[in-house]
DNA sequence: ATAATCGATGAAATCGATTTCATGAGCCTT
DNA sequence: AAGGCTCATGAAATCGATTTCATCGATTAT
């Protein structure tokens, strides 16, 4: 690997030259500096991020710890937090904690041997232990999604008590007073914030909440179904659900077809978070959907204005609205047709694919050219 | 930030003998090794990767290079390529180039900036100019979902080939005779694989293949939309349209839609790729379904495999199998009914959420817990 | 004409770890 | 008892960049 000596050395100067010619840092003669840059391009030089961040002690890096990247939300936010931070320069190193706090633990201490530049994080629990090893070395972080108890930092969140009331509201408006909610877990604040609109929804109808009906669970689609079952099971009596988030949403939809009840002839649904691609397809899921790329850009900005010290007033505390989008769960719209739209035995066929030309697959080269015309 | 000289100076030793506790390098006596790890404890000391790999040359860090961090197949693969990672005590540089040459050049560029031990891609285009850079630097390199021609790398496919014959082979077996492909671009060999399984499977079915129902575009939604237009413009008989990969279809889906096309009454659609939510509610897309995760998995294991030095032979050209899932899109299970499902203009109603609690929403601490029962 | 300033350049120190080599103590062998 | 080992330990060099400070020639001010 090239290094900066090796610049120096061909471009006839000492690397201190070529340090400046790499930071544009001036005073360096125009024929000086045009021998460096034809150094560099001759060699391919690119100089090493580890060397010159431990000189610096700026990495230019960020991290972005989330509970899990398989779900489009996180996904969305992940691109927001992305395009903000390239367009400053600055890479993003991608945690995934599975809501998990032993991983969560593990890429906390990740992200400090990484010695980033800062954090944006959605953290599992708020009082968490570890979350203070961040504080302890006052690494720049952001919370997002989720507020953090305890330590004022920056937070970026969307509005999860308006929405949820707004959601809830909504079934009330249909004529709904038994209605269930599978919400996240109490250690993360939007979980609660959704219970809370739900409860001061309930309150403003004047209906009388059921402990019964609110349960909470991880943010996992085998959590929705696992607690819906719970809920069928004690016969208790609700006329809908209200689903924290997306992902506990499909798991709430596999139970309810394997118990064979249709949505919304039996049982209606709501829920927070969108699918972009489902939702695009098949409108069906009543939603409170959240500016999730937004949210991921903001994040961003808030933690890139810290780090080049421009702001340095207090906290911020971004909340950006929700929307409700308004489809067919809840059967407000007519009921085109229930979910699931498939008897559960006949709904696929998985038929394994034969492969054709074991050989040729793995040539290299382009054996598959030969026999096919128009190619 | 703590540093091994502050360690060294707590625990009355040197810093090579922190060094050698942190390496487990041996050689240190049981009392010492003690002192050295309570003062490591008492600090939260935790070493600097960038200064460990500035002396080591190792990096501990992969990258993954992939087009489209959305697209649920590329997330399914990040996942495995990072599970495999985190076994080996490797992290992972996402780097997401939006099929976009100029992001991918870029990335490269950060890649070796950031030096990291080996990279897993897939190729925007398999002859590009910046993929000589990691060859020149002899950086170990998987390729993934497409080979790239002329560096014969370790390969990990999808069987491409094999799944678009057996997807066209399934429209023709239901009497379908003119069929559109809409592939991506002819510099990704995933595509030119698809274009040439639907091209065999015509062959053997005896129908002479029509270039105009051949298109190729980005893999994109935007893309599929575009060229779904271009083919019913241009007045062209065809019965089926095969999308090459699961964004296209969505292209097509909406562009049909637009139209007032039903699927699969109008016209049949078959695709690569599943998109794991969409079917789980809707298993409407017959799909050939790539073992994205595995692909991952298997692209990680392979890398690391050369990076620890055990796998010294020639380039291994995985490719895994695809399985065919028949579903509703070409009618071949009864027509359940046709997509779109709604009529275009009434299918959503997207209202703002009025913020309640614009004030409290601002407030550190629980400032939503107070007039609330049961919580 | 001389002092002061400025611009271009490089030598050496530095960041925080690891590696190499030297040292000295204790133990074993003959 | 002397030489040879092993083991525990540390001093110094090193990785590849940046920063600090010194130098020297040219230009400007007095």
């Amino acid at each position: 690997m090239t290094t900066i000596a090796d610049v120096a050395r061909r471009a006839g100067v000492s690397k201190v030259t070529v340090s400046r010619v790499i930071n544009d840092a001036g005073n360096v003669r125009p024929a000086t500096r045009d021998r460096v840059e034809r150094a560099i391009q001759e060699l391919h030089y690119l100089p090493s991020v580890a060397a010159r961040s431990l000189r610096n002690k700026r990495t230019n890096a960020l991290a972005l710890i989330v509970p899990d990247i398989t779900n489009p939300f996180w996904t969305t936010i992940a691109r927001g937090v992305e395009d903000a931070a390239h367009e400053w320069g600055y890479s993003v190193l991608l945690c995934n904690t599975d809501e998990n706090p032993e991983k969560q633990r593990h890429y906390i201490d990740v992200v400090i041997r990484q010695r980033v530049d800062g954090v944006i994080i959605a953290p599992y629990s708020s009082d968490a232990d570890h979350l203070k090893r961040l504080r302890e070395r006052s690494i720049p972080t952001v919370a997002i999604d989720r507020r953090i108890d305890g330590w004022d930092v920056d937070t970026v969140t969307g509005d999860s008590f308006s929405g949820a009331y707004a959601l809830v509201r909504h079934l009330v408006d249909l004529g709904h007073r038994w209605i269930a909610v599978i919400s996240g877990p109490q250690t993360a604040s939007s979980a609660q914030d959704r219970v809370l609109g739900y409860l001061y929804a309930l309150e403003k109808a004047g209906i009388k909440p059921d402990e019964r009906l609110i349960l909470r669970g991880e943010f996992r689609s085998t959590d929705g179904e696992a607690l819906t079952y719970e809920l069928l099971d004690q016969g208790l009596q609700f006329t809908a659900i209200f689903a924290g988030n997306n992902a506990i949403a499909m798991g709430v939809l596999t139970a309810l077809g394997n118990r064979g009840l249709h949505i919304p002839k039996d049982i209606s649904l709501v829920c927070f978070d969108d699918i972009p691609y489902l939702s695009h397809i098949l409108p069906f899921l009543t939603a409170a959907v959240q500016p999730a790329y937004e949210m991921g850009l903001q994040a961003a900005q808030l933690l890139l204005g810290r780090l080049g010290g421009t702001a340095q007033d207090t906290p911020a505390r971004i909340v950006l609205p929700t929307s409700l989008v308004v489809r067919y769960s809840c059967g407000s719209r007519g009921q085109q047709f229930s979910l699931p739209l498939f008897e559960k035995s006949s709904s696929e066929d998985k038929l394994p694919v034969q492969t054709l030309f074991p050989e040729e697959q793995h040539y290299a080269g382009e054996p598959l050219a030969g026999p096919f015309p128009l190619v």
